[in-house]
DNA sequence: ACTAATTAGTGAATATTTTCACAATTCAAA
DNA sequence: TTTGAATTGTGAAAATATTCACTAATTAGT
């Protein structure tokens, strides 16, 4: 029982909506708030209050019955719960445009992920610096994983490779992948493979639109922080 | 009616997964394999036949009975559905290394995503080349959003900025948001945001990492393409 | 202290999504 | 042509997820 001994078996859903809490809470807690109530976070991210309270209620963060919850309570709590106060260490295959991006990225640091190493297959990568680290050989992958305790491998490679790199860094000992590359891998059950979906989410965006135009949508709107649709 | 006419209020859950559908057709078209039933298709992305067969009846496709999806027929009629044969004009606002990543990305343009310009509000970045484009100032971009018909506008600035970045977007009259930065935007109800989320997708993974690990989750497993559990 | 207002927490009610299960259909092969 | 195996499409059932609505608690103001 690391936090609250009753995380098992979460919706997805929840957990995904878990870290938008802790994001808005940060930017929150950033802005000097100290209180925030399940009302206001829902009508800021488009949910009702009663879901929020659902979903807090499976993270151990305790509101307040007038006030709501304290931001920063509420920020620690879901930073323990998904598990960013321990660490992971993670490695990016790939030093391409994306995989150079992630490694750089300071928020995936900021946010529990120590970038400890970045693999190319390519010779002329090698060697290459990506901010503090050097891009080594896949020949150094299997031992770096094990040596170095990485948990986590980032598939930043073209679609063609992405399932024999997947294959590689299981039989490594990987213990979770985000798969950046367009196609679906296939991974046991004990390692969870994530999609980053950048492109889908493209295409996402893409229908979305169309069926707003379809619907013929428009609205009255002030810009900036403005409420969703019921009252304000 | 654009394509087929019933295309109304389709749960986002659904269209998520006709890209998945769309993303390995084109890897059995590439294969050369002609036929795909829903369950080939539905043990291949971790899902029932049964979900597969209920989403693609959304999409104007008709399976044959003994035989399932022809494979071609699949891919046009998904491309068709996700709006990819129309096409779509995107620019890129912020010429990051995230920015930038997208802007050179082949895959956005082989799905139907036309990057028509970058943008940046910073003097050093304005002029640098990113692949066939030049990176342009804030100045031009709604000139630009008139001018070269865009539809979607991709926020890659750093999350302080991103709010006010979408508010000039939708002034300038932008139809759909890709937000990769962190925080969540508010939009008209009639502009699509749709979040990139990677860093909340890795947090998301470093939960499933440690719920796996509590479960004590093994398995043996045989590399590459292998069925998922039931089965093979 | 009392009162009015606010809000978390939660069981019950809805709504939505997924899965089951089977009739209808098609194909291949005998 | 007939038979048998395979597979779609789809109502109905089951499982999940969300929202409602109410209780109990807490605070601020008087
Ligand atoms: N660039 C983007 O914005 C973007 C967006 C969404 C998805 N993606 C996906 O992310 C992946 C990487 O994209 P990118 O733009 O960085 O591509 P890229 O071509 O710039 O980089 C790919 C890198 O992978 C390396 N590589 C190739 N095969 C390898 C192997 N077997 N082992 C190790 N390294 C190998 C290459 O040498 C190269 O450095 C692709 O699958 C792409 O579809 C990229
Ligand atoms: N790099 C990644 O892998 C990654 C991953 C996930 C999310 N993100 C998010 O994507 C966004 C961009 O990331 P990045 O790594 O490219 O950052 P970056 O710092 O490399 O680039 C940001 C760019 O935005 C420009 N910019 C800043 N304010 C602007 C404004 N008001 N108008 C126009 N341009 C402006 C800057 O000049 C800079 O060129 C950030 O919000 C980041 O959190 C990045």
């Amino acid at each position: 029982m690391t936090t609250s001994g009753k995380d098992n078996s979460i919706p997805g859903a929840v957990v995904s909506r878990l870290t938008k809490y802790l994001t808005h809470a940060q930017v929150l807690r950033g802005e000097g708030v100290q209180w925030v109530s399940s009302s206001e976070l829902g009508e800021e991210l488009g949910l009702t209050s009663a879901t929020v309270r659902k979903d807090l209620a499976h993270v151990s963060v305790g509101g307040i019955t007038n006030r709501g919850y304290e931001v920063t309570v509420l920020c620690d709590a879901l930073l323990s719960f998904l598990g960013v106060d321990v660490g992971w260490n993670a490695i990016v295959v790939g030093a391409g445009n994306l995989g150079k991006a992630l490694a750089l990225h300071g928020e995936l640091f900021r946010h529990g992920f120590a970038i400890c190493g970045v693999f190319d297959s390519d010779g002329r990568k090698v060697g290459m610096r990506v901010g503090g680290l050097t891009v080594r050989p896949m020949s150094e992958l299997a031992a770096t994983i094990h040596d170095e305790r990485v948990d986590i491998g980032v598939i930043a490679v073209p679609a063609a490779a992405a399932q024999s790199v997947a294959d590689l860094l299981i039989i490594s000992g990987i213990r979770g992948l985000l798969n950046l590359s367009l196609i679906h891998i296939v991974a046991p059950s004990n390692v969870p493979v994530v999609d980053g979906r950048l492109v889908a989410r493209m295409l996402e965006l893409g229908h979305a639109v169309r069926t707003s135009a379809a619907r013929g949508d428009t609205s009255d709107y002030r810009l900036g922080r403005v409420g969703r649709s019921e009252d304000a």
